[in-house]
DNA sequence: TTTTGTGAACTAGTTCACAGCT
DNA sequence: AGCTGTGAACTAGTTCACAAAA
């Protein structure tokens, strides 16, 4: 029954909600050591970001045992198998299309460096900004350089951060050049092949369910905002 | 049984998931009408984002009855209901905190201003930065003005885009100035009162969800990609 | 006939509660 | 005693399938 070092039987159904809980988990993780914790109990670390402690251990339980009964999970124990876990162990080469506003400061968000990403390249069709770099000295290329660049720096992932418009022509000139995971920030609906991991980030959806909440809440103003029942 | 005119008797417990779809629909209502449809079926509409019929009729069953049956829904009615549903049938204020890379792309953001939202402050520590304005002319204010320039300006959503060490602080000094409604950008678990919405986006956790699906399947690729099981 | 609106069936995700290690 | 790992109970979300309306 002992699983023999590997991953646990079932852990190729995963979902993403579990595997997105895991990088969170992961940056408390970095926390609690920074500050010299050697042990964390799941109840201390749902305590932390509003979560619950059984999920914890349930979400942790799909790729082995790592804690240890009576004590907890030792921090850089656990920090070292989610790091695993979650591909951090080695780096991976990111590429942002489009060197927009958003491109560029994508391009240069020092949260991705932070875990080991390395973002190596910009692309953009603008002649005027192709040649130049980011403020933090990823180079912009021009689009038609994009499988040569995307072989030689081993691009893993790629961001797109191009007008909705051209996104899934954009997308279709990346999964040809053989990337195989994206993160997408375009308004639209893209159509990935199978064997091809889409995530996408939609920051309008964000605003909108934002203004959502206020038009009911204005409407229902005379109730005690944010729990109102009945 | 028959609604009178207003929502229906269930609308106050709309779960997000169904409230993000909503402006999803929406968008594709755009496209459909400038394309010059008036009616639409749920099935169609299912077919275009990779979405169950059902699905679409169900979270527009939480407002109304807006379909005619045999028919579909008319594209430029429906559209008009999402807005207001959406609380988008009146201009709402956003300020952006922090005029970083990602601050500045965010005030700039095509996306915020095509469905009615007014991006008219950003607020920053820098000296350097304060009195400037963004590339699209948002104005950038020192933070310490942030209670006056949100009186006047009548914000109703904070962005915060801010590093992370001072999410909270900000976020604590837009709810004390009366903002009920805040997207946050920092990768941080922040806590706010009653009566104030948070969404989250996090960055580093969509990239690492990435991260995660490639560990996955450059272990498993002898199988074919994307639906491997056992 | 076509397509909505919706109860019923199903599937996924969360929380509880406790046996079993340390 | 303390805390993990996990089956069982529960809750939320999705899809099916069909009666009723146009």
């Amino acid at each position: 029954m002992k699983n023999t070092n590997k991953a646990k039987p079932a852990a190729d159904q995963v979902s993403e909600l579990t595997t997105n809980r895991l990088s969170v988990y992961l940056r408390c993780l970095n926390l609690l050591d920074a500050a010299g914790a050697t042990t964390v109990s799941s109840q201390v670390l749902a305590e932390q970001f509003h979560l619950n402690a059984a999920q914890i251990r349930k979400d942790l339980a799909c790729f082995g045992e790592f804690g240890v009964r009576g004590v907890g999970y030792y921090v850089k124990d656990l920090k070292r198998h989610l790091r695993q876990i979650l591909g951090l162990d080695r780096q991976l080469h990111v590429a942002v299309m489009g060197a927009g506003n958003l491109g560029l400061a994508l391009a240069d968000y020092p949260g991705f460096r932070q875990e080991g990403f390395a973002i190596t390249a910009l692309f953009d069709t603008l002649s005027a900004k192709v040649g130049r770099r980011s403020r933090g000295g990823v180079p912009i290329y021009d689009i038609t350089e994009l499988g040569e660049v995307i072989k030689r720096d081993r691009i893993d992932i790629a961001v797109i951060a191009v007008p909705a418009d051209s996104a899934q022509h954009v997308l279709n000139m990346v999964v040809a050049a053989g990337v195989k995971a994206i993160l997408n920030f375009s308004p639209e609906t893209l159509d990935v092949p199978p064997g091809v991991k889409l995530k996408s980030v939609d920051l309008t959806v964000s605003l909108e369910s934002l203004s959502f909440y206020l038009a009911r809440n204005e409407a229902g103003d005379h109730e005690e905002a944010g729990d109102a029942r009945a």
